[in-house]
DNA sequence: CTTTTATGTCAGTCATGTTGACATTTTGCC
DNA sequence: GGCAAAATGTCAACATGACTGACATAAAAG
């Protein structure tokens, strides 16, 4: 069931990403950015848990075509903080928009009580729960 | 959220997998076919959305190493009927050993109402909820 | 008898992950 | 001041699992 929703909550952004030549990947890195700005390299890739190398060509991409911009900490000048353009963050709302909608969807079939023991659950499924405090998705 | 759950939830057979030599398409194959014995290679296609060329390397793999059985079809001779051998329901029980543990947790961390309403909305979130009706996860 | 179906197979490509090695800049500590 | 450690980037090679397109064979269906 988890392959499922996943792949099919997934499929709509694919498209999506599919259109400018990037994905699931580069969705990955623009969802997270958009919702940490600021955030370092070294706290994406803790939290995505792939190494720098796979990392850096999708990054790469995204700050190339101007989805994601990057700068030096202001403490720490070798950090690069990244944060979404306001080109990244109109395609963050875009992709956003149509798993927003999917998840109305559920909500109105299964109901508040439903989705409420969903998100429950998945917290408990998943290895570290401290990630999930934030709104995730 | 589902991103991070299905990953947990894949980690730990994903590691005894890696052992075999076989990946998360394997397990797949595996689940499916011990919960469907008999069934056609197209069925399994329809179910995991996937090309031929690509469902033909993993089931060739698992039935040259005899997890997997083929026989031809009674009434249609072209089908190949598909199911575990003993070996592969040993597998598959192992693996699924795990995820059982692991929802057994969930289970116990979110209570049975969350569960309930987990099943219920990652079936709202599926495009085709059809498949959710017998015990799939 | 011809077409369609179920399946298999060859060959090439792409996206995303991996390891390992090494370079650069900056920070922090003795 | 100097040197190790940290944050990041980059090159190269490789694995997995998906894809497309083309073609082959056996059996069923008309």
């Amino acid at each position: 069931m988890l392959f499922f929703a996943y792949r099919d909550f997934t499929s709509e952004p694919d498209a999506l990403l599919a259109g400018q030549g990037f994905g699931r990947a580069h969705h990955r890195v623009i969802y997270f950015v958009g919702r940490h700005p600021g955030m370092t390299v070294s706290e994406l890739l803790g939290i995505l848990r792939i190494t720098k190398q796979s990392l850096a060509r999708v990054l790469r991409e995204l700050v190339d075509q101007g989805f994601v911009a990057q700068a030096p900490g202001e403490r720490d000048k070798r950090q690069r903080r990244l944060s979404l353009t306001s080109k990244g963050l109109a395609f963050e709302r875009a992709l956003t928009e149509r798993q927003l909608t999917r998840i109305a969807k559920a909500y109105a079939a299964a109901g508040p009580q439903a989705v409420e023991g969903f998100r429950k659950t998945l917290l408990a499924i998943t290895d570290d729960p401290s990630l999930g405090r934030k709104g995730m998705s």
